[in-house]
DNA sequence: GTATCGCGATACGGTAGCGTATAGAGCCGG
DNA sequence: CCGGCTCTATACGCTACCGTATCGCGATAC
């Protein structure tokens, strides 16, 4: 391990296996490779990040690998950084465009209930990995950013603090319990007729007054 | 492995580690200490569950492990078959106590979210090791149950049969997520004040009309 | 008191992954 | 065209765990 370079920003924020394996006319892979190849891997849990599975996954052996990373754990650090940016940034930026608080909360649940958001890497860390001691902290960081952003839509509809509190904590966890749903009970979200229905629901209990 | 005897059915239903250990006045162990040690030690996630870690916690060798298991996997089984009993009937059988269908929904969204239920465990299980999938099929039938249960639950309160199940699927999700709170983020319910001031608020919200 | 049953100790070979070391291959500037 | 920089291949020793095989001990059971 030599941790020097760093390539030009970066140029998509989200690549796929192909993608990266692709862009091989540069001289090797980078160290945004690697990292971005051990969040797809996140996928299949925790326990599937290993070097060497993921040489294999890019068509290299771990030679390289070291050269850029201490060893697995900075990896996987590096791979959860880029998922807290995306999990957090991504959602309320595009949440903030709408103007009337209202229809922001609407739509935060209709977005989030409906397709399972962010997909299967939220799925597998939010609701797979949730017990990792390594995980833990970034989720720790991610949950509290996504429950004061709710505490502070709540808020905006003149809830006062207490009540506006336990209104995202709610909200929060009926969204973390349907995550688990996915994993746990397919079937029992399965049509798309029963998500709709599902998603108006929870949007109406889910609104005050 | 032989896997021939079976001592008198079941002391207790639910050992420590210590009890285990020092009931080793009969000869050794038997299949039902080694099943309930592996329970125990899924609150640790399920990786942890290894044949030679169980072994040293137990303070033997896992000599005697083969004698009683095929492998790893079927005592990993044998816990969970013994988890999903208590996670089942054990709740559900308490509450049928109660008469008034009002009352025992009041009293099983209390009970369930003011502790953590069965602790530890039940927190790993369900809201850390969802996505293993050797604990899939046992948490699916799981999950059917308990949504099940609810359905019935909030149909004898008079409500047709597709808002009962809205209803069951938010009232289960927001227990998973309230789970998922214990791991993700445990200062959010840290104190009881805050603790019953947000059971109180959900059993609110989760009882229609 | 001896045989057998129930279990534990020990030892073995095998796999998967870790992290280290070292020797290049290919492009890059000079 | 040559030295250096970046990255990969290969090989090694180490650890943890798996599952198997075998021996032996202590407690009943007779």
């Amino acid at each position: 391990m030599r941790r020097t370079t760093s390539r030009p920003p970066e140029p998509t924020p989200f690549r796929s296996l192909e993608d990266i394996r692709k862009r091989n006319r540069g001289p090797g892979l980078s160290a945004e490779d690697w990292a971005d190849a051990a969040l797809w891997s996140l996928a299949d849990g925790v326990e599937a990040l290993s070097v060497e599975r993921l040489a294999r996954s890019l068509g290299v052996t771990k030679g390289g690998f070291y050269w850029h990373f201490k060893d697995r754990a900075d990896v996987l650090q590096a791979a959860l950084a880029r998922w807290e940016q995306l999990a957090t940034t991504d959602t309320i930026q595009r949440l903030e465009a709408l103007p009337e608080p209202r229809e922001r909360l609407r739509q935060l649940l209709a977005l989030t209930f409906e397709a399972g958001p962010h997909g299967k890497i939220e799925v597998a860390i939010v609701a797979g990995a949730a017990a990792d001691p390594r995980i833990q902290p970034v989720l720790a960081r991610v949950s509290q950013r996504r429950i004061d952003y709710l505490v502070k839509l709540y808020r905006a509809l003149g809830l006062p603090a207490r009540e506006a509190r336990n209104w995202a904590l709610q909200a929060y966890s009926t969204y973390v319990g349907r995550l688990h749903l996915a994993i746990a009970s397919p079937e029992a979200l399965s049509s798309s007729r029963a998500r709709a229905d599902f998603v108006q629901h929870v949007a109406r209990t889910l609104m005050p007054k």
